[in-house]
DNA sequence: TGTCGTCTGTACTTCATCGAACATAGCCGA
DNA sequence: TCGGCTATGTTCGATGAAGTACAGACGACA
């Protein structure tokens, strides 16, 4: 499958994405017309490495990751964005720009967004900027649990937080990776990760074929999983709630 | 130690602190009558997990630290802050905590300044907003090569690059950390530690002595040290650079 | 000066993962 | 339908690190 864009090409709602879901009226429709429809396969890059960022990409179903390389070409997984985020938070940031680089992990549709248009938005006063900042602190929280995990956690519990964590932002299974990329993104040696995977579907947790998994039993997983799944979860859950409050913070 | 507080009850210059340092005087002057000396012990905490904060700090010698807890109540290192930044950053993103603890991995001297009035200036136009910016984005490509770090470097590449890391940021030596907290920050258990910190004492590479540490030679430490060190240092100096552009990024 | 506590050195067993090699199987295009 | 390619399964020795245990060494303090 080819990237695909122009306006709205097949059908999706850019709303469902949750950041411009969350948007009042006024402010989405003022970025809408610069909203570019998106369909992109695995591993598509969004931004490279100590590259300028020309478009922000707010998925709403698959997932977009940002991956750190080592002076030897090694990659591996730092932070995964759904639907309930935006790549690019280097735009936001004002730099422009990161030494990591964002690819597509599980094919991705969504829409993206110049980021001049961006930037320009930041300057007004709305409820863009303080979505933007508990985005980035998620994006923050997940990468230090990430930390932790890929230390002292096992290859299986963090092979079954990836999949929860996949499963969470897809709008559909199966979906498309890999267990030779799937290895890669989670920093490990592909016989390895297949026998875990191999135990995963022993046990009636997922199903799998060339390149398609889809999750089959959720607590299952959760069970044979790392706690990190739920310190994100409660952190992004709480940042979610924080926004009911009347009046953005600073 | 105890840990002292007071307007400036030692020698130090709040200044000597990077953001403080590069804010323009009349910014300074605004928060300076908030700023409070601290000089504190190993391993103090700063903020707490899913805890408000109070303070946030600005060291100007020494190291604090950002750590991740897991269920199991496992702890490791996440990003070192010095004196190129500010702890809280939380503050700084308008949610006011985070799941994380930030505590004292060094012993710190520096200032630190009330949440409240950091969340006042941050609604000024200035120079601080960006300084921020820039430092969250400094943190967040340490955590993203922290993430690779820890998966695939090997114990004593990550133990001299945390060596290096320290020694950018403390102002005398030898600095205080005893291998056991070394060991609980880099991940590891403290034996397989030993033995690095033993092979590095007898390349000369390091003195050590009951919890006091001094670097004897850098430039040996960084061939023994993986490449993520050099990462994260070029994109702080990318960083800085840019803030020397006339206009104050988005 | 002796004792205690903290910090460091060392040894040894067990385990997870690495790294490489090879086998099998489904899919696709010529 | 016959390769050829990609995805997956499987094995095995090598290695880094976990985990545990204990000994030595230095400092602080009584």
């Amino acid at each position: 499958m080819r990237a695909t864009t122009g306006k709205t090409p097949f059908d999706m709602d850019p709303r469902g994405n949750y950041l411009l879901g969350a948007l009042p009226a006024t402010e989405f429709d003022r970025i809408a017309p610069a909203l570019e429809a998106v369909r992109l396969p695995r591993p598509a890059e969004l931004e490279g490495a100590n590259e300028p960022i020309e478009y922000v990409y707010f998925p709403t179903s698959g997932v977009a990751s940002i991956v750190s390389i080592d002076e030897d070409g090694e990659t591996v997984d730092t932070a995964m964005i759904g639907r309930e985020g935006m790549t690019g938070l280097s735009v936001f940031l004002g730099t422009g720009q990161s030494p990591m680089r964002t690819i597509v992990q599980v094919p991705l549709t969504g829409v993206r967004l110049p980021a001049k248009v961006l930037r320009d938005e930041l300057g007004r006063d709305g409820r863009l900027v303080p979505l933007l900042q508990r985005h980035t602190q998620v994006v923050m929280v997940t990468m230090a649990q990430l930390i932790l995990c890929n230390r002292i956690h096992r290859l299986d519990q963090r092979a079954a937080r990836w999949l929860l964590q996949v499963d969470e932002r897809v709008e559909e299974e199966p979906f498309g990776v890999t267990q030779d990329f799937l290895a890669q993104m989670i920093g490990v040696q592909r016989p390895a990760l297949s026998l875990a995977m191999r135990q995963f579907k022993d046990a009636g947790l997922v199903t799998y074929s060339r390149g398609q998994i889809s999750i089959a039993d959720r607590d299952g997983l959760l069970e044979r999983s790392c706690g990190c799944i739920t310190v994100i979860a409660a952190e992004a859950d709480r940042l979610r709630s924080t926004l009911d409050a009347p009046r953005p913070l600073a």
